[in-house]
DNA sequence: CTGTTAGCGCCTTCAC
DNA sequence: GTGAAGGCGCTAACAG
């Protein structure tokens, strides 16, 4: 048996004044007598009293909370995310609903389901990899329901964005191993409708096309996902290469990690033989040997600028429904398994 | 303005029947005609009626929803523990709240205050490392909020738990250690307040007692948190000292790396001048340089467990307080950062 | 300054 | 089989 909690009504009994009193008092009304006010915020205190939060999201069909869905929560990436979202919605007195789809739209889904049914007031939503249609997204919309996606944007679905500027993080780094010599640049790719993936692989070949270096098939390699293992498959791939490459721009920090463990297997040196470049430069990308030379993104301010765009559009008395675009610009970090410029 | 959902007395009037029949005939309750039913159950699908869960949450009492607390959320270890978690609790249809302390007790207090109002059903909670008073999750007991406590022990709050068992886990680690031949083992603690630090720490000290060896105080440093950076502070203690050590033991995987890097920084080769081992197993751990041997720890299980436990405590009538304490088993991954075997 | 009324959406008696 | 009434906790509008 749940302790009964003290209720308004039991305040109002007690002191014997009505239930509105009592919630007027509660909230400085400015029509209460100092010393009514007095004696309910001093009962309600004894008595421990805490609004039903309940009762008053019923009556202001309002929660105050926010869903979010990620991909998967055990990525540093996404937590961070997180940590900006939540520290935004914090302040703002929102509480933010957590959910992972694990890169699965039956599951997205789903999540977009229950929390509608909890009556979530919004939503940032990092789509899965699976997720081509976006009827489920529209329907919230449909339902006033507003939604910012954010990290993976996905074309034909309107509404607010937040993303990173993937294409210009990939000329950057490619540029860069460029300029340090390298030849044969190859690139390992991401899941192929994610746009985070294309974005890329566009920044890739744009900067050799730029460099007038001539785009070769065989050194594009795509990987499933974003581990090292898959890192390792794709990388084995590159290695059996007659003519191997002497740079591998990977499509994160975990698959550069699988591909830096098969060179190194091999015996090559990196950076002397092959470059390694990764992306999303993890906490520990760092310490690996040789230090991961990666591209930063500013995940904490993407959590924060989503959540920030989603909490305006509670308040703006909408009827404009221009979306925003924002776009945050990623930084290459050089470390050592890149070789240094001359 | 947010589309107004459709409510059972929507149907009702439509239909000409009273709210009550349309409840009951959605919920398949005995006494209702076919017809009407059938009628119902089309008219509510047609308007995409769907209940209202604060409705109900208001009338039950009961939120169907549970609240998680974990020191941090970017750790892929706590990460781990939601998933399990997540599934246990999502297949018994309840909601998860997660909330990150920061390893703040401010933060904790708040958390609990504010998930209280949102009236989760009970708790999941990992103290941070700055919680020595519990009295903030006596107070939730005292409100007949079950809760159970995971990964981080408490003395003297009595809760169900769900621990692993640490002391065996460095018992493990250090008799390995031992075994291999090495004479001067260091050992880099945790938070001195953490049960997962102290543990640790008698599991080493215990290990070098049982095999004869005496302990060394200069061997044992501390450090005041997880990170890389916490275990290069301390490993350079350790490495100033006159009688250098032949291997570390390390709290966490996160400083293992931290050590390992200022011991090849010095030039001296791991293993063979000085062993390394972590504890946690995390993914990235087996491709650090050497692959740094390390403690696994079941964690998807300890959530998965830890939810079983809570969801237990709804159903039970209670009435019976006895307490639950789980200690799962740890199991030693050896890698290259430790010698072999002879 | 305070009380009364009504209703947010739903379910559970108790009637008929 | 179905309807009416009451209430979960709270607030806003309307009265005084």
């Amino acid at each position: 048996m749940k302790k009964q909690q003290a209720t308004i009504l039991d305040i109002a009994r007690i002191l014997n004044v009505s239930a509105s009193t009592v919630s007027r008092a509660l909230h400085d009304h400015p029509s209460i007598s100092m010393e009514t006010k007095r004696a309910v915020v001093e009962l309600a205190e004894q008595l421990k009293y805490q609004p039903n939060l309940l009762a008053l999201s019923l009556l202001n069909k309002k929660t105050n909370s926010i869903g979010i869905i990620v991909p998967e929560i055990t990525s540093f990436y996404f937590a961070t995310v997180i940590n900006g979202v939540q520290d935004m919605v914090a302040a703002a007195g929102y509480n933010l609903m957590i959910s992972q789809s694990n890169e699965s739209v039956e599951q997205e889904k789903k999540i977009i389901n229950d929390l509608s049914l909890v009556r979530v007031d919004g939503f940032l939503i990092s789509p899965s990899s699976e997720t081509i249609n976006f009827d489920h997204f529209d329907k919230l919309k449909d339902n006033d329901v507003p939604i910012v996606i954010f990290d993976r944007d996905c074309l034909g679905c309107e509404a607010d964005k937040v993303l990173v500027d993937d294409y210009d993080g990939a000329l950057q780094a490619v540029d860069y191993l460029i300029k340090t010599g390298c030849k044969r640049i190859a690139h390992i790719t991401g899941p192929s409708n994610l746009s985070v993936s294309r974005h890329r692989l566009a920044g890739y070949t744009d900067a050799l096309k730029r460099n007038g270096i001539e785009i070769q098939h065989d050194l594009i390699v795509s990987s499933d996902g974003f581990s090292p293992e898959h890192g390792i498959e794709a990388a084995k791939l590159l290695l059996a290469l007659k003519n191997q490459p002497d740079a591998i721009f990977a499509v994160n920090d975990g698959v550069a990690i699988g591909a830096m463990a098969v060179i190194k297997e091999l015996g090559k040196k990196i950076p002397d033989d092959i470059s390694v470049v990764g992306f999303d430069d993890e906490p520990y990308s760092s310490y690996f040997t040789p230090a991961l030379t990666s591209v930063w993104q500013p995940v904490y301010d993407m959590g924060m600028l989503s959540a920030k765009i989603l909490l305006n559009r509670f308040n703006s008395n909408d009827t404009e429904v221009k979306f925003r675009r924002e776009i945050l610009k990623p930084e290459l970090i050089i470390r050592e398994s890149s070789r240094k410029l001359e």
